[in-house]
RNA sequence: GCACCAGUAGCUUAGCUGGAUAGAGCACUCGGCUACGAACCGAGAGGUCGGGGAUUCGAAUUCCUCCUGGUGCACCA
């Protein structure tokens, strides 16, 4: 791809004679395209040079010369304003397209480098919530997007199997197994022992000290209470394979907190080596207070470990393991403090520095219930499946009403239930909370995942009524010139930049509103475009770029982790 | 109480490493299917960018302060 940004740079900072790097950084896109591809706002250099803006300006543009790739120079105010090629820029778009199709946009920044992205981490024994879904959806697209860009990725899903809340469902299962099968809704049998124990411990604290004993014999190894872990979680991973299925996300390792179990005490050792470990109230803890960060519980007065003695293991194993130069968790923000925390006391851990930077927590906005937030315990919770099915059924109705001679009807209803929740979920920036609405939820007009789907869809269809694809050989570029296509051109150039700054920020909802700015690009000119034309020249260009249009859109949305229908 | 995060139109939001008239979608009003798919498109209305101060050529964006909401702060994870 010519990179026109680097090119205008390039001429700036030779004319003013200043750093290429320097100029790079100041030079933007102007607000409407009337004005420009690129502008340069001399207001940045009127310190330096000691001069007006509008007298830099006209200076530089007075030594520069226009060339074959930069058309035309405007001084507006302080800008300098830049009119690239844009022929050149269509055909170097298309044939780039053409000649990488579903591999437009890759590249191998990431080469060499390795990525660990921790997510969807479900505790097993209850139920897969929306909560879980946002997590789980989040961290796919950014593991997918990872490898896209040429990064070494290892997805891991933590699970959340260990801890007081199994010696709580031991001892309900000790009570109380008769009672349930396990075997149409385990998951529901489970979580309602879990609340009628969470209840017995709230009235009698006996019962909640004999919890915490039956955890610790889930340490030690006792063969009834690991026996009954092991079922609960052989259960929870059937059904949570289900939903995983569903989405099309595999993981690479499921090691979750019990994996760690035996790879404590070298944590402990380490971190008491250190001088870093205290004794506090029959607790073993380390002590933040003077980075404002309280304190750090490595053991409790039990001697049982806690969930940051798990987290610190994994850091350890995972830098002895992969040596990753990214870890990206992907966890809720209610455990802000928890990661600042694990990542200060990870500096004892004398891993490589370059781990110790890479530890990143990807802090994403609660899921909340208009009613305040959802509790397993009490019973407030809305589950993956409840959700699914009612989009299926929203779904099934509207193509029922306007395409019900569908082929593959049940495959492409589920793409297109599944592209709505997974837009919704990826869609706003991964800080923001959310409340829970299901007409948001499973919306599909507007800023939606089958919005786009739909536009999709019609790039399809509007090859298949031509009969044939055109050669690129056969594109005149010249006929792409208009503002509609242009803005279509503009935005599939960049594709890549989009990827590059996604994974910069970690916020994959950048792509979700990229492929909507394209969609709606594409709606404009299709609507203002007869793409089946008498004229064959310009019918083979408008088929082209709705072939061009079709690849990015169906790429971008597998990143995101949405599958496109055929038809809908 | 302390700490972190958020506050942009009725609702959901983009823009936040300072820059040109603050962009969208939903809902609402009006218009468009004898044009390649109307899950679409066009037009309209809707904004003291939470309040106040500061920094400067210029602030939604930086800093300070206050207000509101969320989250967390030792034996849950």
């Amino acid at each position: 791809m010519i990179n026109f940004k680097e090119i205008v740079g390039q001429k700036i900072a030779e004319t003013a004679e200043l750093p290429l790097e320097e100029i790079i950084n100041y030079i933007e896109i102007p607000p409407n395209a009337d004005m420009g591809d690129y502008a340069f706002p001399c207001f940045k250099l009127a310190k330096v040079l000691r001069k007006a803006p509008q007298i830099i300006a006209s200076e530089l543009k007075e030594k520069m010369e226009l060339d074959d790739k930069i058309e035309k120079i405007d001084i507006v105010g302080g800008y300098l304003n830049f009119y690239i090629n844009k022929k050149l820029l269509t055909k170097n778009v298309l044939e780039e397209i053409e000649k990488n199709n579903e591999m437009y946009g890759s590249n191998n920044s990431g080469s060499g480098k390795k990525v660990i992205v921790e997510y969807s981490s479900p505790n097993i024994a209850k139920p897969f919530h929306i909560g879980h879904l946002r997590n789980t959806v989040i961290g796919a697209s950014l593991y997918n997007i990872y490898k896209f860009l040429g990064y070494n990725v290892i997805g891991i899903n933590h699970l959340g199997d260990y801890g007081t809340q199994f010696g709580k469902m031991v001892e309900g299962y000790k009570r109380w197994s008769n009672e349930y099968s396990f075997t149409t809704d385990a998951i529901q049998d489970c979580m309602d022992m879990y609340i009628r124990i969470n209840n017995l411990c709230k009235e009698d604290e006996k019962v909640l000290d004999a919890c915490r004993e039956n955890f610790k014999k889930i340490e030690d190894g006792d063969p009834y209470c690991l026996e009954v872990w092991n079922k609960l979680k052989s259960l929870s991973l059937k059904e949570f394979e289900k939903i995983y299925n569903l989405l099309g996300i595999k993981f690479d390792s499921l090691n979750g907190e019990a994996f760690y179990s035996d790879k404590m005490d070298e944590v402990v050792e380490i971190l008491e080596k250190s001088g870093a470990l205290q004794n506090s109230q029959g607790a073993k803890i380390v002590n933040l207070e003077d980075k404002g960060l309280g304190i750090c519980m490595i053991k409790k007065s039990n001697d049982s470990t806690t969930y940051a003695t798990r987290d610190l293991a994994a850091i350890l194993y995972r830098s002895r393991t992969y040596d990753f130069d990214k870890c990206l968790y992907v966890v809720a923000s209610e455990q802000n403090l928890h990661f600042k925390q694990v990542f200060e006391v990870a500096r004892f851990l004398g891993i490589p520095e370059k781990c110790l930077n890479g530890l990143e927590h990807l802090s994403y906005g609660m899921v909340r219930l208009s009613t305040g937030k959802m509790s397993t315990r009490e019973g407030t919770v809305i589950k993956v499946e409840e959700l699914f099915k009612e989009a299926f059924e929203r779904v099934q109705k509207i193509i029922e009403e306007k395409n019900a001679n569908l082929e593959n009807k049940d495959e492409e209803i589920k793409k297109i239930a599944l592209g709505a929740i997974v837009f919704n979920n990826i869609s706003t920036a991964i800080v923001k909370d959310q409340v829970f609405d299901w007409n948001i939820a499973l919306n599909f007009n507007g800023e939606t995942g089958p919005y786009i789907q739909y536009i999709y869809v019609r790039t399809k269809s509007v090859l298949e009524k031509a009969g044939y694809i055109p050669n690129i050989e056969d594109v005149n570029f010249d006929l792409l010139q208009d503002k509609e296509s242009q803005k279509v051109i503009s935005i599939l150039y960049n594709f890549e930049d989009t990827l590059m700054t996604i994974v910069e920020k970690n916020e994959p909802s950048i792509l979700a509103r990229y492929l909507i700015e394209l969609s709606q690009a594409y709606s404009n000119f299709y609507n203002e475009n007869k793409i089946i034309d008498k004229n064959k020249e310009i019918q083979d260009a408008r088929l082209f770029l709705s072939k061009a249009v079709g690849i990015v859109l169906k790429t971008g949305c597998n990143l995101l982790g949405i599958q496109m229908p055929n038809k809908m």
